[in-house]
DNA sequence: CCTAATATCTACAGTAACTGTAGGTTCAAG
DNA sequence: CTTGAACCTACAGTTACTGTAGATATTAGG
């Protein structure tokens, strides 16, 4: 086996991960703590390669981080069922798909908002007057949205 | 001027925010700092509710803090023009939009990835299969999902 | 061999917008 | 006068990183 090495650097680019976020993933325990060259330096080969490039692309995908602990566990274990798997993903989406509700209500609220705008002062402007008043607003079009979406 | 005075417990009701929100806001120069009570309590009057209730109404559309204070700033001088107003709206819709946009990206990836998935085990689990390799996916569906959308 | 630039190391602080906790007052009711 | 709810301050924790400071390592050029 020709295990080559490398340093955090190339890792880095390769996996189009910064380098404080790999240090970070290993202080968390999501990636193992790798080798250390006489110099104290982190080395790498491959298959920290393919691993964190698993890991940033189900990040990407929206996946958070203790998601992406249970996808890595699967896949460490090609034996297991992919009923797990496909749990972890449905409920993502699922997730996705209520966070586009979410916001697909707070879009057509902020249009109405800007529609009646019809200029001059804040002393009139109805977006102003919406905002300090919620009864003004589309009944419970936007009435819950859940923290995560919000941002 | 009637002005009746009620605790922070009140205020966290009539305006639904808690209490700690309340605190931090205050901490935050969101809210100015009320008057208190012989005992240290914390007293308002009907003006805060008001105020918090604009702020609250304002995050619940998305807005971040930091642009909620530029709209209080607005709404405290109505002489001034609504165009600024409009602007941090628009601001605010255009980023919905984009968010919106970068999550239907990816709810189509996690969609075409479950379908994908037939069963069996995590050995040939298309879905682990397509988090380990980015090449699989829909060309840049999902490239670059800017962090806040992320979430 | 020496030096300068670049890469890496650890440890810790900061981000957004809160939420939770500990340990101590104050207040209203019975 | 006691009990329990509401309130107070101060600080730690959340998510997923990013940024900084100050020290050490490595590499390229002269």
């Amino acid at each position: 086996m020709n295990a080559e090495l490398f340093t955090i650097g190339r890792l880095s680019r390769e996996a189009a991960c910064n380098v404080q976020t790999i240090r970070y993933y290993e202080q968390i325990g999501l990636l193992p703590a790798p080798l250390r060259s006489s110099g104290n330096q982190r080395l790498y080969d491959e298959s920290w390669t393919r691993r964190l490039r698993f890991i940033r692309h189900a990040r990407d995908l929206g996946f958070e981080l203790d998601n992406v602990r249970v996808l890595l566990d699967l896949a460490d274990d090609p034996s297991k069922s992919c009923e797990a798997v496909d749990e972890v993903a449905g409920g993502q989406l699922a997730q996705v798909e209520q966070r586009i509700r979410d916001l697909q209500a707070l879009k057509r609220e902020l249009r109405r908002m800007l529609k009646l705008c019809q200029g001059g002062t804040v002393a009139d402007c109805r977006i102003i007057e919406t905002l300090g008043n919620h009864d003004l607003c589309i009944a419970d079009t936007h009435a819950r949205v859940d923290a995560s979406a919000r941002r």
